[in-house]
RNA sequence: GCCGGGCUGGCGGAAUAGGUAGACGCACGGGACUUAAAAUCCCGGAGACUCAGGUCUGUGCGGGUUCGAGUCCCGCGCCCGGCACCA
């Protein structure tokens, strides 16, 4: 027997694997389809490191399985490679990000073979390249001839010292994350994806689809649906009217409150401040609040939270319209222009925030609900209470009272139900370089002008800086004989969007590309799609669940609405694996220090050892701390693999002791890789390769030792299946089947507890009755000295398992 | 603050329609082989007490339900992640 040496056999096996095609999926088979995803990575310059390995490795090991089940397998692998590390590479080393994007791309790829994965890497995609970010292009402007994409204005991260936009990202502790400098809001025009007309699609078919729970949760809370009312407040000036009908639209959860509505508040940026200026008497100190707000980041206005501040408006007041008495109106940033109708009705009886607000600035605190103590706290549980002060509400149950007011608002005309979400419109540019070209055409005469589609793809122009502008617009801006064209419709100059797409949008439809990657007329053939999706099995880092998981979800609706694919949801299985954590048990990071690289792993001790030891080391849904000293047990564990040869004999019938446990082991490994239980599956196979190196094994069970072990370290297995396997290549053998009768052993060894305490054991046939155990456990020598000869006074017996006896 | 997840030997982790806690692996101790070491193989182990047969205590803490609780219920503590003035 030769050494067991990685090295020689893991190259050898994958040329072997690529030479037969073992991997490239079929659009056109007579066995069922099964379509695997993994996330596709974005090629930084970094190589892959362990995040990548945890799920590409278990959805290897699942693809592995589906093919030796007899499945027309599409496990396909691709790089999202649009992006500002990209761009800030090739900006300090004068390399064009288009090349910096292929020479990683060219180490990802070979470091994925060299890990053994089975990509079908004849259908790899690049977001990067013209003729896919065609398609992301053409599906840009399907989005905006639906009205789906526009351009508005919007609030956005400016840094005042680098002069530019920057993401929530870059924003650390309201500063900007580069210079430390302060970084304020801005408005700024802004190209947006209406992905709020799908908050609805997007939260019911969640039903259809099986997601974990936490993730589904954190969708739904995400989506942030809420159901409330919103309510007309005249407003008055001196006691009069200030316009006749013109009221202010508040909106509220609890209707039911309505009477103890006190004052109200409006946003900052609520324009009615603009419209009724003139009869504001302090107009000086709004001015100068809404600017001091207008200063502050998002950041700044939450982590200020605890202390609300604000003006009162003099000279405007509204009507409460349940009791018709005036109120004042407040302007402060507690109340966000961003959600509802950018006023509220102060409620600081039974509202915290309302609360907080009122004691600040002497404000009457109306108690409407009874159950707390309102001068202390407000009272805001909405389960138990009865209204009071209320007048038509008064001894309702605040559910009843919802109902009724509601009612009565209709009736009045003052107010209707009414949906909010706290789901946002999708902010879909960046004034970058690397990302696609939004293709639109700014026109003095027409207007935006979508690019005609036979103009795609819209390349992106060489240029000879690709750092951001000093005033914010795109690199692109600077291009001028590529932004300067002609308007399609009228033929006058016109000038082309400079701004580009997010990352986001590239990775919102790459498993569509998949189906038919080369396919120069559509993003994929309807009989693709049509075949291939959904996709069967999507695993992917919890991160992502309310972002790219939602966006895509949303491209996919609107997909299947203009007729493009044939199904309303894209994931028909999502799977989150945890993160791996340094030894530290802190986030891997290149500052900490605690970077473990899966290739030194695979050098040292080959591919198949990496991908054990990334499958035990945990349970895959939660983080675990990567150990160096974790990756010899797994070593080890392959070394009595290929020692086992040297006790084999060449039989084809399966050795009589090792019949259940066989049987049993198929079982086990095959339920776990179902479930994301590879741990105990691999744990599974280490007790039959123990067991099996006590005896003098045949060659058949060998071979199903070999099967079973193949997804997760396939180079072994397909090199010992050479020499004691049925031939051909083991990755497309049949998956070993087991018999649920065999899996049970004929004898048990039942414990036996005297009032709940385990006091001994008795072996005893599978299936015994009642009362052969009872008598078995009398019988056994223990028990016996603990009855004494008494006759048990209860017992409980658990077929197979247990006997309890009370004396 | 809200939402989600967790807390089991020296370590990573097994075990939930309530039924022998600690599978499997790492580290450790003992032994075999060896001139020796490495490698490999075998054995051992939750803790405390022990007349050596056992007894008691043990799954973050305190209660409860049950013949029986890591698992179910009530209360509490700590850790990790996400969201964060959403009316």
């Amino acid at each position: 027997m030769s050494r067991y040496d990685p090295k020689s056999i893991e190259k050898k096996w994958q040329g072997k694997w690529e030479e037969a095609r073992v991997f490239a999926a079929s659009n056109r088979s007579e066995k069922p389809k099964y379509y695997a995803l993994v996330e596709f990575p974005y090629p930084s310059g970094a190589g892959l490191h362990c995040g990548h390995t945890r799920p590409y490795t278990a959805l290897d090991a699942v693809a592995r399985v589906r093919r030796m089940q007899g499945y027309n397998v599409l496990f396909p692998i691709g790089w999202d490679a649009f992006g500002l590390p990209t761009e800030n590479y090739a900006i300090a080393n004068k390399i064009h990000p288009a090349e910096v994007t292929r020479r990683n791309i060219a180490v990802f790829r070979s470091q994925a073979k060299a890990l053994g994965y089975g990509f079908d890497y004849s259908r790899e995609v690049d977001t990067t390249a013209p003729e896919y970010y065609k398609w992301t292009q053409w599906i840009f402007l399907k989005l905006f001839e639906k009205g789906l994409a526009y351009k508005t204005d919007m609030p956005v991260n400016w840094c005042v010292s680098c002069k530019c936009v920057l993401a929530n990202e870059e924003v650390v502790d309201g500063g900007c994350e580069r210079c430390g400098s302060e970084v304020v809001r801005r408005d700024k025009s802004q190209w947006m994806l209406r992905i709020t007309a799908y908050a609805q699609r997007l939260l019911d078919d969640l039903d259809t689809v099986d997601y974990p729970s936490r993730v589904k949760l954190s969708q739904k809370n995400w989506i942030g649906r809420s159901e409330g009312t919103e309510v007309d407040f005249p407003v008055v000036s001196g006691g009069r009217p200030v316009e006749p009908g013109y009221a202010l639209r508040v909106y509220t959860t609890r209707p039911d409150t309505l009477f103890g509505a006190t004052y109200m508040v409006v946003s900052p940026e609520h324009p009615m401040l603009d419209t009724y200026r003139g009869l504001i008497r302090n107009a000086g100190a709004v001015d100068a609040y809404r600017a001091g707000a207008a200063r502050k980041s998002d950041f700044e206005r939450g982590e200020l939270n605890k202390d609300k501040s604000g003006v009162r408006l003099d000279g405007v007041q509204v009507i409460n319209p349940v009791n018709n008495r005036e109120i004042p109106v407040f302007v402060s940033d507690y109340v966000l222009m961003s959600y509802g109708t950018g006023a509220i009705m102060a409620v600081p009886g039974h509202d915290e925030r309302d609360w907080a607000f009122a004691r600040k600035f002497g404000l009457p605190v109306v108690e409407v609900v009874r159950g707390g103590d309102v001068r202390l706290a407000a009272y805001t549980d909405t389960e138990t209470g009865v209204m009071v002060n209320s007048g038509f509400l008064d001894g309702l149950e605040v559910a009843e009272a919802k109902r009724r007011i509601t009612a009565w608002l209709a009736e009045k005309g003052l107010g209707q139900s009414k949906v909010n979400y706290k789901l946002r419109d999708w902010v879909f540019a960046r004034q970058r370089y690397w990302g696609e070209p939004i293709p639109i055409i700014h026109c003095p005469e027409c207007g935006m002008v979508p690019l005609p589609e036979s103009e795609l793809p819209l390349t992106l122009p060489e240029v000879d800086s690709y750092e951001p502008t000093d005033t914010g617009e795109s690199p692109l801006s600077a291009i001028r004989g590529w932004v300067e064209t002609i308007c399609p419709v009228c033929g006058s100059g016109a000038e082309r969007e400079t701004d580009t797409m997010p990352q986001w949008a590239g990775s919102s439809w790459y498993f569509l590309r998949y189906c038919d990657p080369h396919n120069q007329k559509a993003l994929a053939s309807q009989e693709s799609l049509k075949y291939w999706m959904a996709v069967d099995w999507y695993n992917g880092g919890m991160e992502h669940t309310t972002l790219h998981l939602l966006y895509s979800r949303f491209w996919h609706k609107f997909l299947y609405d203009i007729g493009v694919t044939a199904m309303p949801e894209p994931y028909q299985k999502r799977t989150a694996h945890g993160i791996i954590l340094g030894p530290d048990g802190e986030k891997m990071s290149k500052s900490a220090g605690n970077v473990a690289n899966p290739m030194d792993v695979v050098d040292q001790y080959g591919a198949d050892t990496m991908r054990l030891v990334i499958l035990f080391i945990g349970d895959f849904e939660k983080a675990v701390s990567w150990s160096d000293k974790a990756v010899v047990g797994s070593r080890r564990f392959l070394e009595r693999v290929w020692a086992l040869q040297d006790g084999l004999h060449p039989g084809k019938a399966v050795t009589p002791a090792l019949e259940g446990l066989l049987h049993k082991t198929v079982k086990k490994v095959t339920e776990d890789v179902e479930n994301l239980k590879f741990n105990t599956a691999i744990a599974a196979l280490m007790t039959l390769c123990n067991e099996m190196s006590g005896q003098k094994c045949s060659w058949a069970d060998y071979q199903t030792l070999l099967k079973l072990l193949n997804p997760f370290a396939p180079h072994i297995c397909e090199e010992l299946w050479t020499k004691y396997g049925a031939g051909g290549l083991l990755a497309l053998q049949t998956w070993p089947s087991y018999d649920p009768a065999k899996t049970l052993d004929e004898t048990v060894e039942m414990a036996v507890q005297v009032a709940g305490k385990l006091r001994s054991t008795v072996a005893l046939p599978r299936g015994s009755a009642e009362a052969d155990v009872i008598a078995a456990a009398l019988a056994d020598a223990r028990i016996a000295a603990i009855a004494q000869g008494r006759e048990p006074k209860r017992s409980i017996v658990v077929p197979d398992k247990l006997v309890n006896l009370i004396f």
